[in-house]
DNA sequence: ACCTGAACACCGTTCAAGT
DNA sequence: ACCTGAACACCGTTCAAGT
């Protein structure tokens, strides 16, 4: 029973059912094996769920998105949290799971690693870079825990009620919530971009104005 | 069986011992009842937890900070922000709840007309109020969520482990980590008030640059 | 060495039976 | 009308026993 197996096995499950109606018999039986051959290779569930975060944490750099030539520190900023969500889009369930952990497996190092150098090579202070990486992290996090909120039903249709919703509350006691509903649902990519790139341009007000783009040689 | 009163229990046991460890059993135990008299109140645990949540964002008008005599949008939201995540921070186990809900509560909705709101008098569309909103509050929500990631311990404990663990990576495998990781850890309330100021400050670069104040009168 | 059926102490939820 | 003990079909985890 190669660990690889189990833990490809554990983020389709999850992919699947969500971290709630996953069960350790359930993946035993979709690995034709018994639940404590799981334990005889993982410590328990939590441990299981660590991996399927560290797993689809190896995603995110297939979903980098395409560069220009000469990328200023902003593009990498946004390609990197644009990423992030792009796999955690594709993996719904899984963004609930960074509730209960901090990911710290070497692809979330890396991960880590890509960010904080970005923002020090544009010239940021070692501590500004640490905090806006908590700020962009946090941000991409919460957006994508709320992929998930309110059931599995597909996008337009979960947008879609909720701006019903909305719009059929009384006006005259919520005016503002119904005068804004009439503009939902907002795609979520839209809704994604527009926070990032508020977060990403308040950054760059912080700089002392040079060092947008990195000098050439 | 009052239901307010299972509802407050369901709060105490979610904050001590959160939802993972949450039962129906230690519910009705906790009431002297049993499990089948909270069936008769509410339709099952994930009701419960709607209850809980609502509840709980009835306390956020409790920690609206000081506000200047003619305060901004940007002091109302900042304020309205900060309120919500002081809240969450008394209930850390609670915000891992905002994963598998829209809250749609009496509470909930009157937050969302006040942030909505105090948008629109500030001068900005409703679409754009609408995105401001949803931005601003996955940044919380994200940030919250993270407030219990990684157990229970207490805040200082954790950051100083993770301290460690990040000084502690190869310096070169990993530079930009360590390099930040001397400033860690900055507290938990900076980080977030970081990461508010720059959406908040963006946000008011979307304006016509007038209204950033109603005028008087 | 590696695997497993069966067990233990729990769940959420339901229902017949009590007052 | 309102409550409850006991049951049902599940969990995560462990362990004696098999090959």
């Amino acid at each position: 029973m190669p660990v690889d197996r189990v833990i490809a096995a554990a983020v389709e499950l999850v992919d699947e059912v969500g971290p709630g109606e996953f069960s350790m018999r359930l993946l035993a039986q979709r690995l034709r094996s018994s639940t404590a051959t799981l334990y005889r290779h993982f410590a328990g569930k939590d441990e299981i769920f660590v991996h399927v975060v560290e797993h689809v944490l190896g995603e995110v750099p297939r979903h980098l998105p395409e560069l220009p030539d000469e990328p200023t520190w902003q593009d990498l900023l946004g390609a990197t949290a644009d990423a992030l969500f792009r796999t955690l889009k594709e993996h719904p369930n899984v963004a609930a799971l960074f509730g209960d952990q901090v990911p710290l497996g070497p692809r979330a190092l890396a991960g880590r690693e890509a960010a904080i150098g970005i923002l020090l090579a544009g010239g940021f202070t070692a501590e500004v870079a640490a905090k806006a990486y908590t700020a962009v992290g946090h941000y991409v996090v919460g957006f994508a825990t709320q992929l998930r909120a309110g059931g599995t039903s597909d996008e337009k249709e979960e947008n879609h009620d909720l701006r019903e919703f909305y719009r059929t509350l009384d006006p005259a006691r919520y005016p503002a919530t119904v005068a804004s509903a009439a503009f939902l649902p907002i795609s979520l990519d839209d809704e994604f971009r527009f926070g990032l790139q508020l977060i990403v341009d308040g950054l760059a007000r912080q700089l002392p104005h040079a060092g947008d783009r990195a000098p050439r040689g």
